[in-house]
DNA sequence: ATATCACTTAAGCTATTGCTTATCTATTTG
DNA sequence: CAAATAGATAAGCAATAGCTTAAGTGATAT
C-alpha cells in the first residue's frame, strides 16, 4: 500500500519554514548567526538532553539552514545565509505584493479625487 | 494538575513562523497577497474540508498575519503585512549578522596580508 | 591499553497537528 | 416563510513532532 505521505516530496522552502517553526531551532540558528559552534556548545543553553538536539540540528540540517563537518571527534556546525534567504525572499514577495497592491489602489483613488471637479460635467 | 504546555506563552515570532511553516497557510497567505479573498474563495483551491480550511485561518488570525471582518454571511480575509516583516527581520538580522562577521573576518585576513612584508623585520 | 569525551543510533512514549464527519447558526434569496 | 448559502463549532482519529533513556562508535588523553 502506498501512503499520502510517501508521494508528496517537500520543497526546500516547506522544510526551511518547518525548520525555523520550533523556538529551539531559532535560538540556534541565532546562536550559529554570531559564529560557529560545535555540536555540545549548541546544546549547553538547552534544557534538553544530546540526542534531542541532534535531533534539531538534523533537522537544521537537511533544511540546507546549517552545514556542518567533522573533524576528529567534534563537529563544527555553521549558519547558511543562502538558505535563510530562501524563506526571507518568500515573506519578501507577499509583502511587497501586498504593499503594491495598496500603492496602485491608492493612487487610484487619488486619481479619481483630482479628476473629480472637471469630470463631473464630462459624461 | 498544571501541565507544561499551559504555562509557556508563545511569543508572536513563534506563532508566526508556526503558521507559515505549513505548505496550506503559506499558500493561503500567497492568495492573500494578491488581494482579500472570503473563507470560501480561500478554501476554494484546496482538496480539503471547509473545516480544515477554517483552522489554518484560525491559526493564520491567532498570528496577526492575517486578520478579517465578517459582513453580513461573508468573512473577508486579508494580509496584515507588519506580521510578515516581524518573521522576516528575524530572518534577516540572522543573516546579516552572520554576513557582517564574514566581512570583519575577511578584512582581518586581508590586513594580516598587507601587513605581510613591513611586517616581518617588525618585532 | 583503558578511560573519557563528543557525538550517534535506536526505540519508545506523549502531546500536538492536520485532517475528517456531523451538526449548528446566522444570513440572504425565492 | 422556506430553502439555499456562508460560515462556525464539536468530537474524534491517524500521523507527526519533540522529547526521553539506553546503548552504541570512534577519537583523544592518561
Amino acid at each position: 500500500m502506498i501512503l499520502k505521505h510517501m508521494l508528496n516530496q517537500l520543497s526546500p522552502l516547506d522544510v526551511a519554514f518547518q525548520a525555523l517553526a520550533d523556538p529551539t531551532r531559532r535560538a540556534m540558528v541565532e546562536r550559529l548567526s554570531r559564529g560557529p559552534a560545535s555540536v555540545s556548545e549548541l546544546a549547553r543553553p538547552f534544557a534538553m538532553s544530546l540526542p534531542a538536539v541532534m535531533q534539531h540540528l538534523a533537522l537544521l540540517e537537511g533544511s540546507g539552514l546549517v552545514v556542518s563537518e567533522k573533524i576528529g571527534r567534534v563537529r563544527t556546525c555553521r549558519i547558511e545565509p543562502r538558505a535563510l534567504s530562501l524563506a526571507e525572499d518568500w515573506i519578501n514577495a507577499r509583502r511587497t505584493a501586498w504593499e503594491r497592491r495598496l500603492d496602485r489602489l491608492g493612487d487610484y483613488l487619488e486619481e479619481l479625487k483630482n479628476n473629480g471637479d472637471d469630470n463631473a460635467s464630462g459624461t
